[in-house]
DNA sequence: CTGAAAGCGCTAACAG
DNA sequence: CTGTTAGCGCTTTCAG
């Protein structure tokens, strides 16, 4: 049913390899055979199989892109840059969620290493460290982790300055004024964000203190709950990133505290309904869709390197990232 | 390198056809020669080439799954549904943003179908007329598309039932005594929304204004914006999507009408933010990872299915929708 | 229960 | 410029 090959080659009178050279742009053909073979391919209707040439070249012209959830908006935005550009350069992507669980995300890898993908994008389902990192090297595909590698990891790594943004909160909120603060944290240790707090730390010096929770909307809004049940002590809160400043937000509301005028509110990740927030919510904004296109940039020139027996080196980019002052931080 | 079936069988001294028997559980096979053997692979640290697997048999236990875009926060939860669903059946999915530019998708479909996937799952860029339904369906894939399909169209489809959430919208409204509502339409012709516009005559009866305008969060500000220039002459405002729902409430806000105490607002969608705008809205709510769910589940039958050469009929499902009444809207 | 052999569809030297 | 010849790694009859 399905045509192939050699029923080009048989229909053009012509042998199966010429036909293959033809059709896939190769030198020394001449001009008139190659318009036939491609006529003739066409009104037959040819769809090559990519399983039969991977096989043969042992490329298969595929990526994967292996994130926590790609229904974290942040995901889904760097996955999109990541499609864009695989889709110019002429790769397909695989999509797989990991749920931070180590398990599932090696699951997935297994499987797509089996497929003979090119290349991986990882959001790591834990830290990079020596173990994770001799697991994951051991299926010997060129990887981009879009988190911090170990000193001498094998693999590439994309991330945002989250000490820089850090930084830019606590100087925001000096600036404005505010001296006591509190910081709403992840319990789960999660370099991003404790790189966050670090900088944070770094601008703003003493004067707040961090309450550590469960790294969720509703999360920071239990944390907010029970902070708000004694006296308001702080003028201002810093949640590491916009989904639990969503969560402090609502918990600050129903409690009847204004934001920005009783209490400062500043996030981090820059969310799309950030803007659309009731105050819109001031932020850190991170580049995420560039993210993904860098890292799929860096994938594909290792995997272009690693054709031609060589393995560019390994490359760690950090992208910057900026505040967005909007209407839930005001001067105490 | 790479270990391949020929090296467990020398290292095991058996042939690499029992090899493959042992690996891939097939029946007559002695217990201790697969123990055996299976150890060895580990050992060897085999990896199986699903490309060899999927030349040989015609399955490459991959679907795919091709949106407008997975920023949509909708198709990232529908996508999660699709992952999840394929996950468990031990499918992998590639992914593809259309932009819903025919083009783009058909670009996709196209390298999709030469990977040899199992199946896709189609958001159409366009209208499934009788062109579109030809021309993808020359590529003799299962497909479900997730819209409605021709009369005697071969694709099977899972979609929303729009029509009776306009109709819970016209009853909601009309249950709490409003009589002057003013609908915020797109000018696009979508079928999605047309539909809602219908269902919501029908139960909402007269009474009812449409404007149409730009199908977006800034297109709806504006419509409302120039609704609010003249004297108040409704009581309630159905917006098509929960997008336009939030341009409307931005606009309301800002002109210092109250809602929903002057006026209600309702939406259709519900997507996260929804719950978290002030006030939360009241809205109609898909069941945007069910969606996924069931459209693979249909996917992978037909995809079994086909496999014992038998092709199941086209399967048309369509889900119910909710009313999910926040704080929006209130009694005339 | 296991081995031998053919073949999935394509590419890639190597000859001519 | 084109044909011949081997595979790529795995599954799958068909024998034994």
């Amino acid at each position: 049913m399905k045509t192939t090959l050699r029923d080009i080659a048989r229909e053009s009178g012509l042998d199966i390899s010429t036909v293959s050279r033809c059709l896939s742009g190769a030198y020394g053909i001449n001009k008139d055979t190659r318009a036939m073979v491609v006529e003739t391919a066409r009104k037959l209707n040819y769809i090559p199989n990519s399983l039969a040439r991977g096989l043969a070249t042992g490329l298969s012209r595929t990526i994967a892109l292996l994130v926590n959830d790609i229904r974290n908006p942040y995901y889904a935005e760097l996955a999109r840059g990541v499609e864009d550009t695989a889709f110019e350069a002429g790769f397909d992507l695989v999509l797989g969620n990991s749920d931070l669980k180590w398990e599932r995300q090696m699951h997935h890898v297994h499987a797509m290493a089996s497929k003979q993908i090119d290349g991986l994008i990882l959001n790591p389902a834990g830290v990079m460290g020596a173990k994770a990192t001799d697991e994951l090297a051991r299926y010997r595909l060129p990887v981009v982790v879009l988190a911090a590698t170990e000193r001498k990891s094998p693999f590439s790594s994309v991330r945002v300055d989250n000490r820089g943004g850090g930084r830019l909160v606590g100087q925001h909120l000096r600036e404005l004024g505010h001296t006591k603060v509190v910081v709403l944290g992840s319990n789960l240790k999660q370099r991003n964000l404790t790189e966050r707090l670090k900088g944070f730390e770094e601008s703003f010096g003493s004067g707040y203190r961090v309450v550590l929770g469960e790294n969720s909307h509703a999360g920071a809004k239990a944390m907010m709950e029970e902070l708000l049940a004694a006296p308001l002590d702080f003028s201002a809160v810093f949640a590491v990133n916009d989904s639990m400043a969503i969560g402090a937000l609502e918990a600050m509301k129903f409690a009847g505290i204004l934001v920005p005028q009783d209490v400062s509110l500043i996030g981090f990740d820059d969310i799309p309904i950030a803007a659309l927030l009731d105050p819109p919510l001031t932020t850190i904004a991170q580049p995420k869709y560039e993210t993904g296109v860098v890292a799929t940039e860096i994938l594909l020139a290792k995997i272009r390197g690693s054709g031609k027996e060589y393995v560019p080196a390994v490359e760690n980019r950090e992208l910057d990232v900026h505040l967005v002052a909007r209407k839930s931080t005001a001067t105490r």
